[in-house]
Parts: C-alpha cells; structure tokens; sequence
DNA sequence: GTCTATATGGAGATAGAC
DNA sequence: GTCTATCTCCATATAGAC
C-alpha cells in the first residue's frame, strides 16, 4: 500500500501554485480598491483572467480569500517579529515594537483586515476566536509568551499565566480600533496605543502592591472560569 | 402651503401599522427559530402571508427589522428602566439590576442580538457604534448618566465626564460575550459580570489614592482624544 | 488535477395594479 | 398609500471538458 501518499497534502504542481497564487493577488487588489464587501467573485476571477469556476476551485468560499491573506501574512511576520524580538530587551520596548511592527505590516491591508475583524462571533471562520483561526492565534499569543517570558513581570501566578493571552486581547482591540480610525494618520490609534500602553506598565508595576490583594483574587478568579477550561466552542445558529 | 403637512411623519393608518407589526413579528419568529443569517426575506413575507415586496415597503432590507427590533426593544425598556431607577439606591444595584434587566430583557432573541453586534464597524447601520443607533445609543448612555449622577464616586472631573460612556461601553462588552456564551444559562457571563462590576467597584474607591495620579493623568488625557471631539465619523469602503 | 460553462437560489430594486 | 409580480445581480454549486 501506498503509505507515502497516505501524509502527501497534495501533488505542489507549479502551475497550480502559480495560479493559486495570482487569483490571491487579484482578490487582494480588488478588495483594496474597492473594499471586501464590494468586490464580487466575478470581478476576481475576471482580474486573474480565469473563469469563476477557477476561483472556486482553489478557494471555497470569498471569505477563504481573506483566510489565506491572512496565514500569508502570519508566515510572512513570523520571523520579521522573532527579528524584533532579538533586538529589543525591555517589555515596554517589545511591546511597541511587535504591535507597531503589525500597524505597518497591515496598512496596505487595512480595508481587508476590517472584513476579518468585523466578525466577532467566534462561530464565524474568520473571526479572530474560532475554531479556524485557531492556529493563527495560537503562535500569535506564542510571541507574546516570549515577550512576557524574558521580562521581569512579578504577579500573582493565576494572573501571570494568562498574561500574554491579554497582551493579544490588548493588541487585537489595538488593531480593531486602528481598522475603523478615520482621524489622519490613524493618530488616535497612535494615541490610544501610547496611552493604554502607559497604564498596563505602570499597573503591572502597581500591582506588586498590597492592598491590590482583593483585585487579584477576584482577577485570577476570573479568568480561570473565562480561559481555564473549554478554551474554543462549537457553533451557535444551530 | 399646508405647513402642517411638512410636519407630518405619516398617516397612521391602522391596517397599514397592522400589517408593518405582522411583517415585523413574523420576522422575528423566523429569526428566533433560524438565526438571523439564514432567514431569507421570501420566508418572512410567506409567514406573513405577504409578497416580498411589501416587506421591502415597509423595511428597506433585512438589516432595517433588526434595527426596528432594536428600537421598540429601547422604547419597552425605557420606563421599565427607569422604574429599576426608583427602586434602587447605590450605584452597585443600580448597575447589577440595570444590566440584569437588559440580559432577561433580550434573552428570547439573545441569537437576535447577535446580529446587530456582529458589526464592529462603525459605518455599518447595524453597529452599536453607528450613526444610525446614535439615538438608541445616546438614550442608553442617559441611563448610566443617572446612575452616576445619583451616587457618591469621587474622580478627577476629566475621568467624570466620561464615566457614563464607559459604563455604557462595559454594558456592551458584557451583552456582547453574552450573546456568544455557550456555557449553560450563560453561566460564564453571570461570573464574568460578578467579578468585573466588584473590580470596577473597588476601582473607583481605590482611585483616590495620592499615587494614582499617572494613572489619572493618563487616562483623562486619553478620554479626551477619544470622546472629546467628532463623536461620529463618515463611511469607509469609499 | 485543473478549469469552463452554466445553473440555482437569495437579496434587493422597481413598474405598475388597485 | 399599499402591495404584487417580476427583474437584476450576486455567491455558490455542479456537470463535465481537457
């Protein structure tokens, strides 16, 4: 039997890929014209010279299109963001420098990340909590493990424990806001960035404090019962 | 020139407003039993026993009944919520039963709600955040605005002014998680607002300590970027 | 495996009957 | 003003050509 072919994901086939490849960049130039929810399948597959057939072919859905921007950009960041990661030393440094590090990445993008964005249900495959994302979101809150991990942070070890998986949430409400901030420049986000970035350091600081005791049993409370168990759930519109 | 006319919303019409309730009533029948997303408007004007065209008459899409569920939602709750007003006193029962009301409130068409808070952006009708919930919004925010006015919280007057909005905000983020709990009887929610309104409680006593004047600084200075001018902002996929 | 041509069913718009 | 019948455009599905 052929167990080889059992692991195999697929035959690469370079014209395949090539194909693959340019429907995705097709998609990504219409949808920054004219935005995601105004782009149509046809004018993709029109743009790629393809039929829309095509387009199906190598992408379930439009909502897979983003899905695949989207790892692309995961593996695209990865090792620039471990780059940033080796140069930079003090919490506070690494946190600006990965989170402005996204703001730039993402600009050209910014349109489209708000397709992704606008799905909060984590029932929705592209929503920054499902199911499908899992993968995406896992190594992200990887960075920000490292990130905690090299800095002296003291908390209480039921706090501590989902530190970074807060440093994503805070980062993820970072770039939310960015994707909807009309000011020029996006500079309320810069504002709101530098400023909350501020309070975390200077509680996390704080929080070495005594009488803070009660705010973190109630804290390391809650999370246990929102991240300690069942950490993905099954779909809602049954 | 009949200046009366100019006035003038429209003609009641008793079976006309009959038959917009029935439209309105089927479709959150339908809702209800398939979620939002797969009703379609044929369903809704069949269970009506009308022709699609006069669901279009009376809601301009799918999206204007979610938003007509949404404002008789705020024009049944008003007067019940106030009446919660009366009958408590500190700010802590007045938050716990405000939100406690909402939660009941909402919980038949909790998958309802879903709908509507599923956009984040702002340019969206459906949005929390939009221009055209303003109203509903800036009502909801007046609640809040009474319950602070009535009790003894003592904060610079630059956090103050906004306290409302962010109850308002923290009100949001508590029905959102909500409608995506799928813990029996949303049992996580109930915790996670437990614990969240004891940190805020103990938050706002513990912020006239001396040394938490950075933190004060911070944040008024953030609220004012973020609140202090154009509360409202055009559209984005131009 | 890769792709084209064509079909299906839904949201929303509209002409015009009453 | 109220509503029906019908039309358009879209995402997605599918049969089958190569």
């Amino acid at each position: 039997m052929p167990a080889a072919d059992q692991v195999s994901r697929k035959p690469p086939s370079v014209k395949s890929e090539a194909t693959r490849a340019l429907i995705l960049e097709s998609a990504l130039a219409i949808f920054r014209e004219r935005g995601f929810e105004r782009s149509t399948m046809r004018e993709i597959a029109a743009a790629a010279d393809v039929a829309v057939g095509a387009a199906y072919y190598y992408f379930d859905s439009k909502d897979a299109i983003v899905m695949a921007f989207y790892q692309q950009a995961q593996e695209e960041m990865a090792p620039l963001l471990n780059a940033t990661l080796v140069k930079t030393k003090t919490l506070e440094t690494r946190l600006r420098s990965v989170i402005n590090f996204k703001f730039e990445y993402f600009l050209p993008n910014r349109a489209l990340l708000g397709a992704l964005s606008a799905h909060v249900d984590p029932a929705h495959p592209l929503s920054p909590f499902s199911q499908e994302t899992a993968a995406i979101r896992e190594q992200d809150v990887g960075f920000f493990q490292q990130i905690v991990d090299h800095s002296n942070v003291k908390l209480p070890s039921a706090i501590h424990v989902y530190l970074p998986r807060l440093l994503w949430l805070y980062q993820m409400g970072l770039l939310l806001f960015w994707v909807y901030d009309r000011s020029p420049d996006q500079a309320r986000t810069k504002i709101l960035f530098d400023k909350t970035l501020r309070m975390i350091l200077l509680g996390l600081r704080l929080a070495r404090l005594p009488f803070l005791r009660p705010v973190h049993r109630l804290a390391g409370e809650l999370l246990e019962v929102i991240y300690g168990k069942a950490p993905t759930l099954p779909e809602m519109e049954k």
